[in-house]
DNA sequence: GTCATTTATCATGC
DNA sequence: GCATGATAAATGAC
């Protein structure tokens, strides 16, 4: 009944800035300890935008980018972030 | 040729849990490649057509769908993603306009940012 | 139909 | 000069 975003286009300017150090840090781990299905709920998305201080839409933007990029490089120094991440994923045990 | 079949459902397995008991696959995900066309951006005046068509309806006719089809040298098929994608498009922009329209209001609110960005056509 | 996604391309940061 | 975030075509699930 109603319609609003209608009226306007001319929005496309498309500005990038780069993420926090410490958000970047956070998917990264996120990504790294949950390599075997890296597709994080809505809720997941919600909770990791709230921590990154970001949008679920640039959450889901990281990790479509994070995925693609991830298995274009298979073989790599992927391996080594592997490594680093999956030591920290480690959830308190030991 | 679009009838390549494949599928691949990324489990949703939500929640923290991760653990992929038993002699799971290691990297499942990264094997699923569903041969795709290639993506090719259309052209300036492909894309001011259907934009220009967009802002009659939202929702192209199956009549209208054909013409565009044919005049801009596009399948049915492209011309109905098109569309569809285009709504996603405007659905997200209108979600991020409420956004920041809320953070203005609850907010700490004060000055107006000036974007001062001209356009020219 | 919507909608998460894959993929290539784009624009920018540094 | 690539790394990186956002966007544009294209697919598939539902």
């Amino acid at each position: 009944s109603v319609l609003v975003g209608l009226a306007f286009k001319k929005m496309s300017r498309r500005k990038r800035r780069n993420f926090s150090k410490q958000a970047s840090e956070i998917l990264n781990e996120y990504f790294y300890s949950h390599l075997s299905n890296p597709y994080p709920s809505e809720e997941a998305k919600e909770d990791l935008a709230r921590k990154c201080s970001i949008t679920v839409s640039q959450v889901s933007n990281w990790f479509g980018n994070k995925r693609i990029r991830y298995k274009k490089n298979i073989g790599k120094a992927q391996e080594e972030a592997n490594l680093y991440a999956s030591k920290k994923a480690m959830k308190g045990n030991e | 040729m679009e009838g390549v079949s494949a599928r691949f459902h990324p489990d949703k397995d939500d929640g923290d849990d991760n653990g992929v008991p038993v002699g799971s696959n290691p990297l499942e995900w990264t094997g699923n490649v569903t041969v795709r066309k290639k993506r090719k951006p259309y052209s300036k005046f492909q894309t001011l057509e259907l934009e220009k068509e967009f802002l009659f309806n939202a929702y192209v006719s199956k009549q209208k769908r054909w013409e565009l089809a044919r005049n801009l040298n596009l399948t049915e098929r492209q011309v109905k993603i098109w569309f569809q994608n285009r709504r996603m498009k405007n659905k997200k922009n209108s979600q991020r306009q409420a956004a920041q329209q809320a953070a203005n209001n609850s907010g700490s609110h004060a000055q107006d940012h000036h974007h001062g960005h001209h356009q020219k056509h």
